[in-house]
DNA sequence: CTAGCTGCAAATATTTTGCATCGGA
DNA sequence: TCCGATGCAAAATATTTGCAGCTAG
């Protein structure tokens, strides 16, 4: 990386953490060291990093952090929209059904539901440059919110 | 669902059996009866079943079947092409650039590579009718495949 | 026959939870 | 002060692996 865009990412940094920090107040979501030291990991990495890569990464700088507290967080971040979750939590599922299609994933039950393009909709639009990263197998495309029944079942509650 | 669509599927049902022994003699799988009926269970299932689903279900008809196996034959499945895992495997990854972009996740490694929509590109199509399912929050849309890397240690190998 | 597949059991890996304590608002 | 967050330890969940016997090709 060059100096130049060092000095630009932590120009960016610094507004992405006072951003991080307002949406927390936001939330009611209280801004402690470890919150802080975490996002900071997440921003300053390209490399998409697991909870135990975070928890590495964060344990160099506080001793005494604990995994749990990086799983908790990551989930609450991924909660308040401020860090994206790559593929699904946990559970693997499976499909049998190979035409194309994609799907609405539940991130409250977990439910899976098939969504089939349109009638005469274009088809999906792949980058043109997607091979240079390797060879591609198969498009894994989710449309990820609360699904109808849970949408229901919350609110008879409140 | 309606009798007539029962029929259908059962016609179907049987030429993608067909189907997919053919498959497993090419690749040199063996044709097992584990395997016959997993893969029918699957084929017949919308629900997208997870592993422990498969084998429940699978277990009503053979009863001395093992989870191991259907976490084996699920995956060689899935590396024949046969069946399509939604989500990634196991370990969670995460990404706080929240600008909109792709995936490009390695099958062999797990690496994740980012995707930036090229310049002018339209837009990620979305179905009109998205939103019967539920409030969708996110899109996660991932492009699965061997990475260069993989692709040249492969190389190497042979 | 025999390489590949299965079942069993045990090991790993990943993520979650209860509880006492701590600390931000 | 007070309620949410943390650390610790332990549990729960999900998936993988070694091995001996079985079976499709």
């Amino acid at each position: 990386m060059c100096p130049h865009e060092q000095i630009e990412n932590n120009k960016d940094l610094k507004a992405r953490i006072e951003a991080f920090k307002a949406l927390c107040r936001n939330r009611a979501l209280r801004v402690t060291e470890q919150r802080l030291e975490i996002f900071r990991t997440l921003a300053q990495s390209k490399a998409h990093p697991s909870a135990e890569a975070v928890f590495a990464a964060v344990r160099k700088k506080m001793p005494n952090i604990s995994l749990d507290t990086v799983y908790r967080t990551l989930s609450s971040m991924e909660e308040a929209g401020v860090v994206f979750r790559v593929g699904l939590s946990t559970k693997a599922r499976f499909d049998a059904d190979l035409t194309p299609h994609y799907h609405f994933v539940c991130i409250n039950c977990g439910e899976v539901y098939d969504i089939f393009p349109q009638e005469g909709a274009p088809a999906l639009l792949v980058p043109q440059d997607i091979n240079r990263f390797g060879e591609v197998k198969n498009v894994n495309l989710q449309f990820r919110g609360i699904c109808n029944r849970c949408r229901a079942a919350a609110g008879k509650k409140k």
